[in-house]
DNA sequence: GTACGTTTAAAACGTTTGTTTGAGCTGGAG
DNA sequence: CTCCAGCTCAAACAAACGTTTTAAACGTAC
């Protein structure tokens, strides 16, 4: 009855796909992940998955669309899960059971990546780093697929944490939040910089210490005052 | 003279390039950014720098040659830049001019990549979006190329931070240097979350607009205590 | 003017790409 | 059993890829 349909409904948890067209789904996620859409062939992933060439084409309708599926299973539950997180917190808020502060609008969406993270049976890391991956490179046809359902997170989002900071201006908010993902997504992604060309002191992939360093670093981002010192409490 | 050649040293500033290779090291690298290494093909290279596309293979020796000549030919100038900014600080610093604090740390990373972003003679933005790129993407043979010089200016970073935060443990040091570098260089590449499918209030464009919303976001968190509050001065 | 190394031009090379085809297999319904 | 839809398979398709080859044009030194 929607005119408008979005990814993210209860038909998002039923598994749509056959056998075939999981080993398909999980064998792209892990090569897209790894070189990109561009780098990565048919023959490389029907390899991988153990089936025929055509079947990708016959599950899928084209390998942009088998790209747009393997987001889709993973955006859709994912984002499901941030909405929740929102929702509790505006819940425990209105049941007058505290106020909405910065560190709760942060793990609003650090829980459901750390979530994710620790979780094989849902691509584990693999959808941070797809997303850090679709962050950079330009996938139009993901952009408007997803533009309605992403656009209602960031809204939801931007609120919570305009009223965890009501003394900034709108394009503030916009701008902490937009600062705060990028770590937030870089970080699960295991996007280190100091790593880039070697080695690094700094072993980026275990979900507990990203959580334990990121939102620490986070939190006093977004709190910070225009010239750099923390906002007075 | 040297047993181990570094892209950062006076012959980096030399031009070296015919007006042929160059125009197409500037198409390349347009494109590269745009769309990546393996979605860019040598006939789109060559057709937006008007030459022969055997031109390519003549001056560069390969496709991937041409990138790393890509890479190279900005990143050399720009490490420059940050290592004479870490040398002015602590020159400023042993002069006796003042301590070592964060906002200046992480101004010798700003500084430079602000100034490239402003310089169309030097590619403006590209580079540091090509460098957001490669930190997704892998490009092995950047990394073997790329990692003394690269490691070096992190050992200087890391250096220059842990004098300006002395209470913190190595390790400490090094996750808030990665996080404060991954916030930095997506901020200047433009990659926004908040519009990645759709519109945005922000426009993330502007480098002067970068720097004054993403420096106090990053000395704040840099200056974070575990905890989440601001460590006291 | 001639001979030279350097740079450009166009055509062709052999692979690999995403996609399509048509025949063959399988298993439950009538 | 027959039948047919759902699915798999090997083979082939045209197009595009990076790269190489061959010849022609260029500027410069003698």
């Amino acid at each position: 009855m929607k005119s408008t349909p979005s990814f993210i409904d209860d038909s998002c948890l039923e598994p749509k796909y056959s056998e075939t067209a999981t080993r398909i789904l999980d064998a792209a996620e892990r090569l897209f992940v790894e070189f990109g859409l561009e780098a990565t062939s048919l023959r490389q992933i029907t390899q991988q998955a153990a089936v025929n060439l055509a079947a990708v084409n016959y599950h899928f309708r084209s390998k942009n669309a088998l790209f747009e599926a393997v987001f889709a299973r993973r955006f859709a539950p994912w984002a499901r899960e941030c909405l929740h997180e929102l929702d509790a917190l505006e819940a425990r808020v209105a049941a007058g059971q505290g106020t909405i502060d910065v560190e709760s609008v942060v793990m609003c969406y650090v829980r459901p990546a750390f979530a994710l993270s620790k979780d094989p049976s849902r691509g584990g890391v693999m959808f941070v780093r797809l997303f850090s991956r679709v962050l950079v490179e330009n996938h139009r046809q993901l952009r408007e697929k997803l533009s309605r359902d992403w656009g209602h997170l960031v809204t939801r989002y931007t609120d919570a944490l305009g009223r965890a900071l009501p003394r900034l201006l709108s394009e503030e908010i916009a701008w902490r939040l937009h600062l705060g993902f990028s770590v937030m997504f870089h970080a699960f992604a295991g996007n280190d910089i100091l790593k880039l060309f070697g080695r690094s002191a700094v072993s980026a992939r275990d979900p507990d210490l990203i959580v334990k360093h990121v939102v620490p670093f986070v939190v006093a981002g977004m709190s910070a005052t225009a010239d750099g010192k923390p906002s007075a409490a």
